[in-house]
DNA sequence: ACTCGATGATTACAGATGTAGTCGTAGCGA
DNA sequence: TCGCTACGACTACATCTGTAATCATCGAGT
């Protein structure tokens, strides 16, 4: 799957939260912390339909357009490209790195253990 | 900090190996498989400078280039980075994904769970 | 029928990145 | 001393990404 750029991940979370939606719409939900013109949008829009990351079909003269990659495997590719990178495709180094480095909450721990002992039943 | 491509983290793994060398040195220890020239490595090197993310000190007139930030800074960055893009800044939705993903094994299972375990006491 | 606005397509341009060649020069070997 | 070679600096160029303007056109309203 291609890679998706930080703007363009924008204009994907739009339409992974609510899809089939025109240019417009999209551009209208993007946040507006971007300050995005709607031409901005319709780029992108353009560039991950050639990506093949959305599809659109034809409404009138409009497109209407939704995600064709699910967000879940788009995370899992990211999650993977991460481990792969710096933690030797092992998701326990990571766990420890995090822990070490504070970002790993006692809530957080419940929350996980709580999840493995799920996982081993 | 900055960020470092995926051609540039070649070069900081080398240096994250073993530091300070020269150029040539990293030329020479860079996975064969990039199939890179000297003058690219080269590059490579001015471009991590100028980001302020390897020093270099003279030896003569040569550079012995060392990393300035270590590995686990690096990680810890991109390690954040990938939980707020995709999973809200939090760890737990992530180790329930690559659960969900298979992408843990029975064994990561029982060594995360001894991890948090320490991290408790 | 005609104009105007919205729409996708095309073009523009700067910065980052991957990849590598050229240039000026300082030092080493003959 | 003289030329070669290795070094960093600079230049080159394609692709990707962020951001946006322009263009041709189709349809809706007057």
């Amino acid at each position: 799957m291609e890679r998706i750029g930080d703007a363009e991940l924008a204009v994907m979370e739009v339409l992974w939260n609510d899809a089939p939606l025109t240019a417009a719409e999209v551009a209208g939900r993007v946040p507006e912390d971007r300050g995005w013109s709607i031409n901005t949008v319709k780029t992108m829009l353009s560039r991950l339909s050639a990506k093949g990351v959305v599809a659109h079909e034809e409404e009138g003269r409009r497109y209407l357009y939704r995600p064709a990659v699910a967000r879940e495997d788009y995370a899992a590719q990211e999650s993977g490209r991460l481990l792969d990178r710096m933690f030797g495709g092992r998701l326990t180094p990571l766990v420890a790195h995090l822990a070490e480095r504070d970002r790993l909450s006692p809530k957080d721990i419940e929350e996980i253990e709580a999840l493995l002992k799920a996982l081993k039943s």
